[in-house]
DNA sequence: CTGAAAGCGCTTACAG
DNA sequence: CTGAAAGCGCTTACAG
């Protein structure tokens, strides 16, 4: 066992000359303990290199300051400026943070939640890829609720789209907008979907159905794919909405002549060729208020709700401007 | 104590008919059990959903089956790839992974060492930004060692700014070459600099000193206002290496006349304007090879030394290419 | 094949 | 102010 080559809480106290109990106390900076045995067992604790064992003191007292975060893909831009945002908040709080990532994959999910349940965290932030159940563990969903969720800080996706379709529709005139994106999957995918279509609605515009091109696995790939799909069609849109970043790259790998708009800023917008117009999200703060719920209710609030967070149009040239 | 809530071995041997001990292995799929036996208590465990305890096997096992990787950003897409392969690895060998964020500060590092070591990690992969002091746990470093480390996968730093150089001077006929880049630290940082110090003598070229600007904390913004000052000098640079990919992006941001390479290939390299030249490290294949080197010390081999990386160079325009 | 017992390293009522 | 004792939820020699 390891733990022969580890100083515990016993070596402490038998060198100090006292009972463990103290020094757990004294350790704690209780007030219970002398001043002058504080100051002993502190030393000494120092001088051994002390460590205390995190898994026997979560375990005996039944909560282990930690918060366990999921995320689709820690490597996407968006889930890496919210996980910070998590940890600000969090942290601060004295809370750890333990970070999953799922790839997109709804087994993998459940998986990654069936980890930090076993290893007791005291509560989750999540970005659901629909392997989401309940684990009896306080939860604020982000991203992407589950439908259980009964906290959560959401996008407006449906606004958001909007706003890219209007821009497209009525600044530069199209007629033809398709739209390049997630599966419809239960939450932000379906919500998306569904936003395109109300978008083009109340533009006036048609909607072939082959304008809705869904991607599966790897969106760059599908993004170019689909779009030098539509772009062969007989009657090819004059502009795409992408989805989601990756998309908007992949659609700008298959084509520059088409007009571009993304629901995700892609890192280094303002850089790419053409720089393109896109949603600011304000990622790292939709991390933040997802912590921020979560501590509410460690702390014995209620649930928060569905918090829908607004979307503002950042506009570069894809789209056609300037 | 929430433990109150959730089932627990005993309830299971209870409902079963068994003692604790024969629940436990049963679960574990120990021959010792009858396999009548087995199933029954696999039923009762699966009805009362029960979940053991990782705090206390772990606890009891004096083994916790996860791993640490500590990583200076995980928003930073090497870093994030990095993960990818440490994950790829490490998950298939039946480990867990904890990831921590240092935000490249050698006090939080320290913090987050202490705290994976309290949470009796069975090793870890570090990438140090300086806050590393041994932990008596196995450890592997990547991209950037610890001078005590005794296993390490590290890139070619001096050969890879070699290349840079020497393309930047023989393919473009450069003369003055300018670095901008990571502060002057044991590792990399230094490295790098002293790496594109030896190679622009090799090329017989002159190093000004005002022509090394080192940055110190938003990188980003640093590349910017080091290049600007670069190039209002009475003598400016002509061609622009860059330490890593933040440097290279501020540059970027701050002129697009001068020529420029970087270290580090930013994310969607070959889409910005222009796109830019750089190093292709293979990411996640250093993260992978980390791993590996851990799962072979945690086995019980010997500490397998520092690994290199070789690097190759990825010709775009911002060199002047083309 | 099964169970009673001890113990991993802490913390905290309880007694003094 | 301090210590002996119990217990968190597991696992594993030990005995049968």
């Amino acid at each position: 066992l390891s733990s022969a080559f580890r100083t515990t809480l016993s070596d402490v106290a038998r060198e100090a000359g006292v009972s463990p109990a103290t020094v757990s106390r004294a350790l704690a900076n209780s007030p219970l303990v002398n001043e002058r045995t504080r100051q002993r067992v502190w030393e000494v604790a120092e001088r051994l290199r002390f460590r205390p064992n995190r898994l026997a003191s979560s375990l005996r007292r039944g909560a282990t300051l930690a918060v366990g975060v999921v995320v689709p893909d820690v490597a996407a831009r968006f889930y890496a400026a919210a996980l910070k945002g998590v940890h600000d908040v969090v942290e601060a709080a004295g809370y750890h943070v333990l970070v999953v990532n799922t790839e997109r994959d709804a087994r993998r999910e459940r998986e990654a939640l069936d980890f930090l349940r076993a290893y007791q965290v005291d509560g989750l932030v999540v970005a659901t890829s629909g392997g989401y159940g309940d684990m009896g563990v306080p939860t604020v969903f982000f991203d992407n609720a589950a439908p259980e969720a009964s906290a959560a800080v959401l996008l407006d996706n449906e606004d958001g789209i909007f706003q890219l379709v209007w821009h497209l529709a009525t600044v530069h005139g199209h007629e033809r907008i398709a739209y390049v994106g997630l599966p419809a999957s239960p939450g932000a995918g379906r919500e998306r979907l569904e936003g395109f279509r109300a978008a083009v609605g109340r533009c006036g515009l048609a909607l072939p159905p082959q304008y809705v091109a869904l991607g599966t696995s790897d969106w760059e790939r599908d993004g170019r794919d689909l779009t030098a799909a539509l772009l062969a069609l007989e009657e090819p849109p004059t502009a795409i909405v992408a989805g989601a970043d990756l998309f908007a790259i992949g659609a700008l790998r298959a084509a520059r002549e088409v007009a571009l708009v993304s629901f995700d800023e892609p890192e280094f917008a303002d850089l790419l060729e053409p720089s393109v117009t896109s949603l600011d999200r304000h990622d790292r703060q939709l991390g933040r208020r997802a912590a921020e719920l979560l501590l509410e209710v460690l702390g014995g609030g209620a649930p928060a709700g569905i918090e829908r967070v607004p979307l503002s149009l950042t506009v570069r040239r894809s789209c056609g401007c300037e």
